[in-house]
RNA sequence: CGGGGUGUAGCGUAGUCCGGUCAUCGCGCCUGCUUUGGGAGCAGGAGGUCACAGGUUCGAAUCCUGUUACCCCGACCA
């Protein structure tokens, strides 16, 4: 018997509203699943471009940015990348429109037709490399780091809110090396930086691992990715790292002269997080009040709501609390009044929920007299009354410790779910009933991997890089195996 | 792209089988008064090409055809 398999993706829709809705495109656009992202929205995706921006900075990396056009020919230089995304592209065909001879509207004018179609960037290996052949001749130009901040589309058959939409915001950064020791560990250095994102700031507890070849990018020797479970067991993709080997260097000619004047292809990386750790964030700890924030993220840490029955008492409070606001942000924490009287205490209450601030702080003239604040933490949806006296700090300390709460609650249900299995009946059972990550060992085959896809739709999230070598049998074969690696059904 | 489902006011919906005062209800919105420690009450009011385009019919939200978008399941994918 399959037990109740909830939150799932789609039951988070009703907090997505507060996020984000689905763009309203003209009608027969077919342009689908975009979307538009709401300021409160948008706001957190800022707070996480933030971060992530300051820690590729903190790594020696810039800034900047390539077209989103990218010439049809530049695509077709590496053979697995076209294959890997020629299926999903939006292509501009033509640069002009004119009246319809027989008034009908606006038509795309024939004559306007483009030599050499353009694709919108699905992601911009190709266009970057095509540059930096230009930027590279010696190892003196080496390495070079750049990151850029963009928009992509995908033209996916089946999207997703947050998790697959046809046009996303990610950054994608683009480095190239002069050895492959030096470029693997740009790699790994850069999955290090999602994971220490994903579990300090985002709260969410990563698998840190490498893909088999089946799941890697296209035109990547090699990637590293960080994967997630969500609360209803099944895993998310979270981030990835690629060594792209010298792949991308000999489909666009990018050679350098090292010392001795020997030509050498350069070596590459490249790596990527999208709008898709909004996804990852609300379908990690919101409940059914609605969306949970880490505080670390949470565009509002801390809500105050008065409580009133005249004028004389609303001016006391508002007086009040905005000079416990004053010292709250004095310590960098971002404080909402909400002194709207046309809403009532309980209606605000919910409303903040369901947006996911994380502290509420609620004051009346009984408090103001006993000098104490009733202050609720979204996480566990408790209150409690504290003292004014010192009411900074414990503040402080109370979004330190929902911050830190929303983790370990994560990481509990991980490891709850979270099963080694030895024998194939107990793997389907994890996969379909349990719904969790199965820890299986595996014979190291696509075949196999294949295989079992097709049995179960478990795939191979990663094989963890703490993985513990360990003698066994292959799950589905019974062929040896040196470790476990982890299975499960993704987003 | 294949299978299934859905589209009615800003949001959520009833009505569709069986065509005819059926455009229903709730939330929200506007006005007024009373309210304010967990989604306030009463009274009045505004708001809809029933997804779009054809067709059948005296008459279509309802039946037929086509298109489009969304949701779910596949295939694909961050």
């Amino acid at each position: 018997m399959s037990e109740k398999l909830t939150p799932r993706h789609e039951d988070y829709s009703r907090w997505y509203n507060e996020l984000v809705v689905r763009a309203d495109l003209a009608e027969q656009s077919g342009v689908r699943g975009c979307m538009v992202i709401k300021p409160y929205g948008y706001a957190i995706w800022e707070k996480m471009r933030d971060y992530l921006d300051a820690s590729f900075k903190a790594t020696g990396h810039q800034n900047a940015y390539f077209p989103i056009f990218i010439p049809k020919s530049y695509f077709t230089k590496e053979a697995s990348h076209v294959d890997g995304f020629a299926k999903e592209c939006a292509v501009v065909t033509h640069y002009r429109l004119k009246n319809a001879e027989d008034g009908s509207g606006i038509v795309v004018d024939p004559e306007a037709r483009l030599e050499e179609e353009l694709i919108v960037r699905p992601t911009s290996e190709t266009i970057i490399w095509d540059t930096y052949r230009r930027w590279i001749q010696s190892y003196r130009d080496l390495p070079i780091l750049v990151n850029q901040w963009a928009n992509v589309v995908r033209w996916e058959m089946r999207t997703r809110l947050f998790l697959r939409t046809s046009e996303f915001l990610w950054q994608e950064g683009h480095t190239a090396h002069a050895t492959r020791e030096e470029a693997l560990e740009e790699a790994r250095r850069m999955l290090e930086v999602y994971a220490d994102f994903a579990e300090k700031v985002m709260a969410v507890p990563v698998i840190k691992g490498f893909k088999t070849a089946n799941e890697r990018f296209a035109g990547a020797d090699e990637t590293f990715c960080i994967e997630a479970m969500m609360q209803d067991g099944k895993a998310l993709q979270a981030g990835t790292s690629h060594f792209l080997g010298q792949n991308f260097a000999k489909a666009f000619d990018v050679k350098y002269a090292d010392k001795d004047n020997n030509m050498s292809y350069v070596w590459a990386t490249s790596w990527g997080v999208s709008t898709r750790l909004m996804g990852a964030l609300i379908m990690t700890h919101s409940d059914d009040s609605g969306l949970v924030l880490p505080p670390a993220l949470a565009p509002i840490q801390v809500v105050m709501v008065p409580i009133y029955k005249n004028a004389e008492q609303y001016t006391s409070l508002v007086a009040k609390m905005n000079e416990t606001a004053a010292a709250l942000r004095a310590v960098g924490i971002s404080v909402k009044i909400d002194d709207d009287d046309s809403q009532k205490p309980g209606w605000k209450f919910h409303e903040y929920e369901l947006k996911g601030v994380p502290v509420r702080m609620v004051i009346g003239p009984k408090d103001l007299e006993k000098n104490q604040w009733e202050v609720a933490r979204r996480d566990t949806l408790t209150k409690e009354f504290l003292p004014d006296e010192g009411i900074v700090d414990a503040v402080k300390a109370l979004l330190d410790d929902i911050q830190q709460n929303l983790y370990n609650k994560a990481l509990n249900l991980r490891r709850e779910r979270t099963y080694e299995v030895n024998t194939w009946e107990e793997f389907v059972d994890v996969i379909d009933n349990k719904c969790g990550f199965a820890l299986a060992h595996w014979d190291g085959t696509s075949e196999t991997e294949e295989k079992i896809k097709e049995l179960t739709k478990a795939t191979i999230r990663c094989i963890p890089m703490d993985m513990v070598e360990e003698e066994g049998v292959d799950i589905l074969t019974g062929k040896p195996s040196r470790g476990r690696v982890v299975f499960a059904k993704a987003y």
